[in-house]
RNA sequence: GGAGAGAUGGCCGAGUAGGUCGAAGGCGCUCGCCUGCUAAGCGAGUAUACUGGGAAACCGGUAUCGAGGGUUCGAAUCCCUCUCUCUCCGCCA
């Protein structure tokens, strides 16, 4: 959410910076709905004030049958408040919601362009594989393997859903491990396992709602929403805080499954583990100072791509422009892993400075000493990394000519010593 | 699922025959004084949001005693609804 008295100081700078995101704001619909409101706030005040000095002489007099006159003044003074007050209920819900449907304002250093085709890449880390062979994708390995069954998933539940078997359900979960010891030990992240199912605060807090409700699953009845991301419940975990100043920045890892119902996407990604409606993430969360937001951003990344390069995974990271970015995001930067099976660079994570845009919807913010006026934290997340997808990346990677896949070493510890997974 | 208790400021904790309560008291914290250090002692201060004025320091107004409604000239105090916490019973991984 942005700062209203932000927006109404610098009206056509927040339209020109939200226009390269290719989103318009309805700046009329602002201005009608700022005023308006506080000139209601202003006569409904102002009577408040009056009521207050009026009721507190009441109270002095002994003989309330002397101002009975006055009481009578009041009554009426409390139905104008009132009515004002109906109006004005109105006119906050009205601004409120213009406020939480209007997106972040890109960082200066994003790059303005209209779609994923604009986007800048980075870099690059490591070099493809090469085969001597036709690299397989990896739903052909998985189910020839018979780790990985798509046709049994869909009888349990439907399309894009998958059971994991045997060495592939021991992997997914040697991965999450990997990469939960990798960010709590040597990048000096604390281990969250929050709750899956959150409420409708903490999906207004980082931005799901009330815009992409139709991404989410809902439980029936209740206004509870199955996670589509760690980000949700763990960066809400401070909602509502003031956080000291000496403790950021603070940095939390958890992994959770995410749920999405990945609406308007059919017909996309239909084979496979690539785009599921369940599937299994481990997220880099930080709430930091203003000033530290990007290099701590710069660090978040570098600490995603460092499960890659453990991995020995093939990569490159990319930038996001001003028309590709999130609507809660200030910048991002996705990481991108080879995948030989496609012959395709694929999303694997995706790392975001949201600066105050969620702090100020979820009300996070820190002091800096004793005296200090509170201020807005920064959050920052992202994906360290999606594990489906780390798993489809290794299978096709790490294919041999007979079908098997070579397991990295980093990754043995995990798998009880296992150095391939064959049939 | 059944029965009961409770939700007050950073923390603890007063306050219910409605008014002088943004809220006693204590702790903590900040600044100052004092004591050769520490401790103790003394004094002052110590919420947030919105809003009006001001270049600013700051000054004024409104709201906030779990949340939302209601009664009243006036509500932390009365009424209704909801949420959460705790205790006991039942059930259960």
């Amino acid at each position: 959410m942005l700062d209203a008295r932000f927006i109404r100081e610098n009206l056509e700078l927040v339209e020109s910076r939200l226009k390269s995101r290719g989103t318009g704001i309805e700046l009329d619909g602002f201005r009608q709905l700022d005023t308006r409101r506080r000139e209601l706030m202003q006569e409904s005040e102002s009577l408040k004030a009056l009521r207050n000095k009026v009721s507190d002489e009441i109270s002095k007099v002994k003989d309330k049958s002397l101002v009975q006159d006055r009481i009578a003044e009041m009554r009426d003074v409390s139905q104008k408040i009132k009515s004002l007050d109906d109006e004005l209920r109105g006119i906050d819900e009205e601004f409120d919601t213009f406020l939480l449907t209007v997106p972040n304002i890109p960082h200066h250093s994003v790059h303005v362009g209209a779609s994923e085709a604009d986007n800048v890449e980075i870099r690059k880390w490591g070099e493809k594989p090469e085969f001597a062979f036709e690299p397989k994708p990896h739903w052909e390995l998985g189910e020839s393997l018979g780790i990985l069954d798509f046709e049994r998933g869909a009888k349990l539940t439907g399309a894009r859903f998958t059971l994991y078997r045997g060495a592939g359900a021991r992997l997914e979960r040697a991965l999450i491990n990997f990469m939960l010891d990798l960010h709590t030990g040597t990048h000096g992240y604390q281990e969250i396992l929050p709750p899956f199912i959150v409420n409708k605060e903490s999906m207004t807090g980082t931005g799901q709602l009330p815009k992409f409700e139709d991404d989410l699953f809902r439980i029936d009845g209740l206004d509870y929403f199955l996670i589509p991301t760690a980000e949700v419940p763990v960066t809400n975990i401070h909602r509502g805080e003031i956080l000291k100043g000496a403790d950021l920045p603070i940095c939390y890892t958890a992994y959770t499954p995410c749920f999405r119902k990945e609406a308007g996407s059919y017909g996309k990604d239909t084979r496979g583990l690539i785009r599921q409606h369940q599937f299994n993430k481990v997220e880099l969360v930080k709430f930091t100072r203003p000033a530290d937001s990007y290099s701590e951003l710069d660090a978040l990344l570098g600490n995603a791509e460092e499960v890659l390069r453990r991995l020995g995974l093939h990569y490159r990271v990319v930038e996001l422009c001003t028309g590709d970015i999130g609507f809660s995001a200030a910048k991002t930067y996705d990481i991108e892993v080879w995948l030989p099976g496609q012959a395709t660079y694929r999303e694997i994570s995706s790392c975001s400075n949201f600066e105050d845009f969620q702090a100020r919807r979820a009300g996070i913010r820190f002091r800096e000493d004793e005296k200090a006026k509170p201020e807005f934290v920064h959050t920052l997340n992202g994906s360290g990394l999606a594990v489906g997808r780390t798993l489809v990346a290794l299978l096709e990677n790490y294919q041999q000519e007979d079908g098997s896949v070579l397991i990295p070493a980093a990754l043995q510890p995990y798998m009880g010593g296992m150095e391939r997974v064959g049939k």
